[in-house]
RNA sequence: CGGAGCGUGGUGUAACGGCUAACAUUUCUGUUUUGGGAACAGACGACUCCGGGUUCGAAUCCCGGCGCUCCGACCA
């Protein structure tokens, strides 16, 4: 990608109305796009950070037996009244509205009700579960106040999963299964460090504990407390005698930090699958109960936190797994053409070698152009100069350490 | 939803109730420059959030609305 076509440019000052670090940098780099509050459009390179978050966690959702499906924003409110939730009281955040013919309507806030009536419609054999179908799906939540940038948003999109299966054992098998998924998805897209399974409470969902995965930050909204020895925590909200002794916590052993809900996995037993009637038989021809599990990632909040935990005071710091590109090609131009010319022939090997690269051919001078590159943040940065053409070299520099190398171009190793 | 603050060119700011709403940046032209957001010259760009009101006169004061940010409450 050439630069000089990239729609959107930096800008050296960042709205006003953006306080948040992710917003500021995403909105300064050109990644992302403010409609109205919690409400943001994702531009060419938040888009491409975007599918890449999309791509490790179906790769992961994938490996542990998930298919994926996409359900629709509008729902049937009939369905949502059989278990409870359609009352503004029970789920206060719902965007709802009204059919021409005059039905009620609800706008995707979440998709349990919606996902187990599609499974009841196909699935009536015990032969057929365990399922675990997911979906990266746009939700909407009318929020009384967004914050914090992506952090909190009216609408977002998520990957939601939900799992079924015939007995209590089968879905906590999974479910564990499937807290490994995320711990790996953490892991990938370079939050393994600081993300911890946290217990804590099932909020709407569930009136049971539940597993959150925290990572932690200054601008977390969540207050847990981690033990590090056995990099996992809990929630302030069941921060408990009862609660600790349960999951073999020591008070001693844990540290008090704020963080940011980045996923969550919720057990929801046979709730939502009794109260729509969804039933299979098994083996001897009775009727059995389903056990039912929903498993959560919001892939805006992940992205913005990544950007607020590990960008520096010079930008954004993607990490390789979800950059935009391996490699921004800076070429610092001469009058002659020369560097030009060297620049091109980088530009085409490197995309010949299938390393994506982002080519800066913009006739900008040096300072902004490195201004630029510390910004947008790609891991790699190779200018080509009429200095470094001299040395036969190009040059080298990481992103995250700083580090600058000097070598001839095939020399260079890409990993 | 309670509290606080704020709405002025694309962006960031300024302007006592009083001249043609100023400055920087961005953008465009040209000259020049080329290893960390250069310099000079010129140009474009604003119904000062919306609606009322007070006043000889409103960006400025008053009322109402809408929006944005922050704190709190709330929050898979």
């Amino acid at each position: 990608m050439k630069q000089s076509h990239l729609f959107t440019k930096t800008r050296k000052e960042a709205p006003k109305d953006e306080v948040s670090k992710n917003a500021e940098l995403l909105i300064r780099a050109g990644f992302i796009n403010k409609e109205m509050a919690g409400v943001y459009d994702y531009l060419p390179l938040g888009l491409i950070v975007l599918r890449k978050i999309e791509a490790i966690i179906r790769e992961e959702m994938n490996a542990i037996g998930g298919q994926e499906i996409l359900m629709t924003t509008l729902q049937d409110k009939a369905v949502w009244e059989k278990t409870g939730r359609w009352d503004d009281k029970v789920i206060d955040n719902w965007f709802k509205s009204t059919l021409a013919a005059g039905a009620e309507v609800g706008i995707a806030n979440t998709h349990e009700e919606p996902t187990t009536m599609l499974l009841k419609h196909y699935v009536n054999s015990y032969k057929d579960l365990p399922l675990y179908v997911y979906q990266f799906q746009t939700k909407f939540r009318n929020e009384l106040r967004a914050k914090s940038g992506m952090m909190r948003a009216r609408e977002f999109l998520m990957k939601d999963m939900y799992s079924f299966s015939r007995s209590e054992a089968e879905f906590k098998e999974f479910y564990e299964k499937c807290a490994e998924a995320y711990l790996r998805v953490f892991k990938r897209v370079g939050l393994g460090d600081i993300t911890y399974r946290t217990t804590a409470a099932g909020g709407a969902f569930t009136t049971g504990l539940t597993d959150e995965f925290q990572t932690l930050s200054e601008v977390g909204e969540d207050i847990i407390y981690v033990d590090e020895k056995k990099k996992v925590a809990i929630n302030k909200e069941v921060y408990d005698d009862e609660t600790l002794k349960k999951f073999g916590l020591n008070k001693a052993d844990l540290v008090e930090k704020k963080s940011i809900e980045t996923g969550n996995i919720f057990p929801l037993g046979t709730r939502y699958p009794d109260a729509l009637d969804f039933k299979v038989k098994d083996e001897t021809g009775v009727e059995q109960t389903i056990y039912m599990g929903s498993y959560g990632i919001g892939l805006g909040r992940l992205m913005g936190t990544v950007v607020e935990v590990l960008s520096d005071e010079k930008g954004i710091v993607w990490p390789e797994s979800i950059a935009p590109f391996k490699v921004h090609l800076v070429a610092l131009f001469d009058k002659e053409g020369k560097v030009k010319g060297e620049a091109e022939s980088v530009y085409e090997n490197l995309k010949a070698k299938g390393i994506t690269v982002l080519y800066d051919d913009r006739d900008e001078r040096p300072g902004e152009k490195f201004a630029d590159s510390d910004l947008i943040g790609i891991p790699m940065r190779i200018v080509v100069s009429a200095k470094t053409m001299a040395e036969g070299v190009v040059e080298v520099k990481h992103r995250k350490s700083g580090e600058v190398d000097k070598k001839p171009f095939d020399q260079i190793k890409f990993m």
